[in-house]
DNA sequence: AAATATTCCAACCGCAACACG
DNA sequence: ACGTGTTGCGGTTGGAATATT
């Protein structure tokens, strides 16, 4: 496509960001929109990152590779330019960095992860989860496109834990969750106060709850875990 | 205080997918 | 089915701000 030459480039100043049409006029299409997406659309959050969102970025980067606008769908607010800035910038650093550590300590830890569930009750539920799905078999972007093959409920009803022979992941009970999950990592049987007759697929609950979760235009089944 | 290096991020670029006639 | 314009995306860059020497 050939340039148009008359087109302002670089830098928008305050008055262009008044959406004058005169001022619009005078950039491309594409710069206006850029501009609008990323620092002028309303209800957007710029910098001062919390903690909680390092760690999804961290987790869906991971997972997802660099799909910046499929992270921002999942992180209200924020764009997907700042979080692509946001990860080059400063996670990146970091995650190589803490690599680095837990290949230097890899020996010391072996021992520690088997003995996990014993020592769950007073860590860190957050980064507990992190680590756990950072560990967890989801290895590709086609683990987490599709449905999971066979899904459930947790006893309480409200958390959501899929398991097929890929991966599981718990939602709003962290710790619940997840030592479900690992319990049905392994053999998917039944738990204390699980219904599975229920929760089976294809159930009338399994259906209400996948309605509410899975988002059929996403395309996306982790929706309702973060 | 000045020069230089580094960090940060807004914006550009090119490509692919999509929409539409 | 095809061509053309538009939109969305991710990689990259330029320059302002900040830190270091």
């Amino acid at each position: 496509m050939v340039r148009q030459p008359y087109l302002k480039k670089g830098t928008w100043s305050r008055d262009e960001d008044q959406a004058d049409c005169l001022y619009w006029l005078q950039r491309s299409g594409k710069s206006s929109r850029l501009r609008w997406m990323n620092y002028l659309r309303p209800n957007i959050r710029r910098g001062n990152f919390t903690r909680e969102e390092e760690e999804t970025i961290v987790r869906l980067q991971k997972t997802l590779g660099n799909r910046w606008s499929a992270i921002a769908a999942r992180l209200p607010q924020r764009t997907d330019n700042d979080i692509k800035n946001y990860w080059n910038t400063r996670l990146k650093k970091r995650v190589i960095s803490e690599n680095k550590n837990s290949t230097a300590a890899t020996t010391s830890t072996t021992e520690t992860n088997s003995s996990m569930v014993e020592n769950s009750s007073g860590a860190d539920s957050s980064s507990m989860l992190t680590n756990i799905l950072l560990d967890s078999p989801v290895s590709t972007i086609d683990d987490l496109l599709e449905p999971p093959a066979y899904s459930c409920f947790s006893p309480s009803g409200s958390d959501l834990v899929a398991v097929d022979d890929k991966y599981s992941m718990g939602t709003d009970n962290y710790l619940v969750s997840c030592w479900e999950t690992q319990s049905y990592l392994e053999q998917p049987q039944m738990i204390e106060g699980l219904d599975w007759e229920a929760v089976l697929p294809n159930s009338e609950l399994w259906h209400s709850h996948h309605q509410q979760c899975y988002d059929p235009l996403d395309d996306f089944w982790i929706n309702p875990l973060i």
